[in-house]
DNA sequence: AGATTTGTATCAAATTAAGTTACAAATCTG
DNA sequence: CAGATTTGTAACTTAATTTGATACAAATCT
């Protein structure tokens, strides 16, 4: 297996949702269990998510009790990419599971042509979701409108 | 479950290989088990492959003896959109699984504003997408370099 | 008439996300 | 300092999905 992994879950989805929770209480930390409750999802889910999130530091957290989680920055510098980036593998389409034949020429030259698409792809997504902060989104969230 | 499906898998892949097989074929037809083989994976694979292109109108398949497939119009005139559309649920990322809490305000509002940026991020991906065709995608196969 | 090929149904295997339980480590609070 | 709280993580279960495989009817050629 070469694998190429698979993609879009809904991970991105749960991490802005999350993240605009903590935008929203601002300096107070969160506590995974009231972030898990309007997620509607289960509180170890949510702390595997903050996980990753504070890997790409856009997140802190504290254990122990009045403990909690709050944004590393504030939401005007936090980008949908950085957030894209944090818990996505960044692929749209997935590569063959197995090689081709590399004894036809199709077979042989189509991994580095799809490869470098992908990228291509991937690269367009990227650039669309930088257009976007946190900000941005938190403030859409307030309008009640996109 | 609301549900919104995954993503990437490797369809997309799979479905510009086979073309640009067919694309090199021409005229003549060409029989899934061959295909099969420059693929590496099994002929009802590809069948099933081909009844989604053939549904979209981008291949022409014929049963019995000497049956086979071929492409249903010319390689310059199909576009990786059309075969993205064709095989793919057109979405880079899921929205959540469960409904959010509807009696938080973020939770109520989040999912209206994820899917307008959903909508949007699909829209920038087949627009990259509709700007090769096949016969690009051939051209570089043919030239062993994307 | 017989051989070939697609189309499709059905089943099994592998992978993954998501949910759950459990518990150690860290940290606060009285 | 002792007990309570909260995160971080490991382990297991469940459900969904993709992929691969076998089987066979329907269509078509020779």
């Amino acid at each position: 297996m070469l694998v190429t992994d698979m993609a879009a879950n809904s991970q991105f989805s749960m991490a802005v949702h999350v993240l605009a929770m903590l935008a929203k209480s601002g300096e107070e930390k969160m506590k995974s269990e009231y972030v898990a409750g309007s997620v509607n999802t289960n509180a170890v889910v949510i702390r595997r998510l903050l996980g990753q999130l504070n890997q790409a530091n856009l997140v802190v957290s504290q254990t122990g009790a009045s403990g909690g989680t709050r944004l590393a920055r504030c939401p005007k510098e936090i980008t949908l990419e950085e957030i894209y980036k944090a818990v996505s593998c960044g692929e749209v389409f997935a590569l063959h599971g197995k090689s081709p034949d590399q004894d036809c020429p199709i077979g042989k030259n189509i991994e580095a042509i799809l490869c470098k698409l992908q990228k291509e792809i991937d690269k367009s997504v990227v650039e669309k979701l930088s257009q976007y902060t946190l900000q941005n989104v938190f403030e859409m969230i307030e309008q009640g409108k996109p």
